[in-house]
DNA sequence: CCGGTTGTTCGGAAATAGCGAACTCGACAG
DNA sequence: CTGTCGAGTTCGCTATTTCCGAACAACCGG
């Protein structure tokens, strides 16, 4: 059945997919491809040629592995989100002033990215990675982020990406988590207490401006270092007031 | 004349216009797309729509952007290329040492792509960001890989884009070029003497592992501090003990 | 209310994507 | 040396799709 309705250019599935096969198998040769995405292996040499052409793939004796053009368009991309550069002398400060780990995430498409951090002292990092995609119902700068969103695009979000428990405290029933977003509207900060992992929590805050939700900012760290005044009042006010420096930054521009 | 050699899928020709279309205009409508394209109205749309759908292009009320998927495939590829894993912590030591801004480039397609760098106390950076494609002919990072190709690749890649003449000292004669790639060889350290711009000079070393080459480093900067013996002697020094360094970490991998 | 924009829809002719079968090339075993 | 396997690659053919052009819709400022 023809349907007269999608105009979107069929062979681009084909072509991102086999893009993202090379990616996910880390590098990989025609017949890995074809199997994998069940398409006739000529299918998948013409895509993986033209991928090469392209400079989207490099070819390395008889694999392919992805190249580096992806990487320009995206730090360009990233660069474009000027919040990054603004953001990052606050950032910098605030991992200096807590020597943990500091990120800055973006939404897109209901999942969160990763478009900056800064490293204090004593900073662990036991997730994430500039670029990488992840829920937002799990992490602190992610819930701060929700709470920002009006709830129907939440259990929308929600929907479509199982909340799954990675340990006890982690929220995954909507009714909990639309609590706990409350609770962090109310608050104006969100804390995340070992809802990713055992033993591991997070302040984090939204960045606003204009009305507009911009991201978020979180700093995260081992629970030994986060607990009682330091996890209740005085993280939760450094975070705060970065949030806000950042987001004076971005009004003066 | 239907070509029956080229076997490539010819949507990703629009397909990936449309996104470098995108990409360079700074975000950009339907029509703005067509119109630098040469392609009609409807078509561009298609394509648009199409990359919006796979999430390459995020559409903000009619104008369209790059989205940060790039920046996740792209920071995969950087990733797996390891080197800039373990050339992070030398090209750091090799900045404070210096005080200089120090880049980590390999190369791709007879281009330059810069995947690391490290800023010193007294770091200018005039040129480049991570991520960014560039010329190898008229860099001094560039130049030390250009040196370790057989002379017919690199006279491939100077033909296939054009040497110009930024500043007095560029070398755009192929001859010429070709005779400092020599004595960079000789030297096993290259040189750029305010060849890209007037005024900044820079040291650049390869990095070579099991005979293969897998990039190169350089430190750069103004003029005044890059003369005499510290251009001559210890700079060279210092930047092919980091190079060594490198290709030792990589060796006991 | 109306030209001048720009984004969007859609029919249909021309181009091509994708399959499958055939071919090439090495590696390996007997 | 020969045969088999599994890999990558080439190529003819046709059902699909792309892409254009023209029409339509939505917006804006005057």
């Amino acid at each position: 059945m023809p349907d007269t309705q999608d105009r979107t250019v069929k062979s681009a599935d084909n072509l991102f997919g086999v893009l993202h096969a090379v990616h996910e198998l880390d590098g990989a040769g025609t017949t890995d491809v074809a199997s994998r995405l069940d398409i006739a292996k000529s299918t998948a040499h013409d895509h993986l040629t033209t991928l090469v052409e392209h400079e989207f793939l490099i070819k390395d004796g008889s694999t392919y592995r992805v190249g580096l053009k992806c990487l320009y368009y995206g730090i360009q991309a990233k660069n474009r989100i000027e919040l990054a550069q603004v953001a990052k002398p606050s950032l910098e400060q605030l991992a200096d002033e807590t020597g943990e780990i500091v990120w800055l995430l973006v939404e897109e498409y209901g999942k969160g990215v990763f478009i900056e951090k800064a490293k204090g002292e004593r900073a662990v990092q036991p997730y994430g990675e500039v670029g990488k995609r992840v829920p937002l119902y799990d992490i602190a700068s992610g819930k701060a982020i929700l709470a920002h969103l009006p709830e129907k695009r939440v259990r929308e979000i929600c929907d479509q990406q199982q909340l799954s428990k990675h340990t006890e405290n982690t929220l995954a029933d909507i009714d909990d988590l639309l609590a706990d977003l409350e609770a962090t509207r109310e608050r104006g900060y969100s804390l995340n207490d070992g809802e990713t992992f055992e033993g591991f929590r997070a302040v984090g805050a939204p960045l606003v401006h204009d009305g507009e939700l911009l991201g978020s900012i979180a700093v995260s760290g081992p629970e030994n270092r986060f607990r009682g005044d330091r996890f209740r009042q005085e993280l939760p006010e450094v975070v705060t007031g970065a949030a806000n420096a950042i987001e004076l930054s971005m009004a003066s521009r």
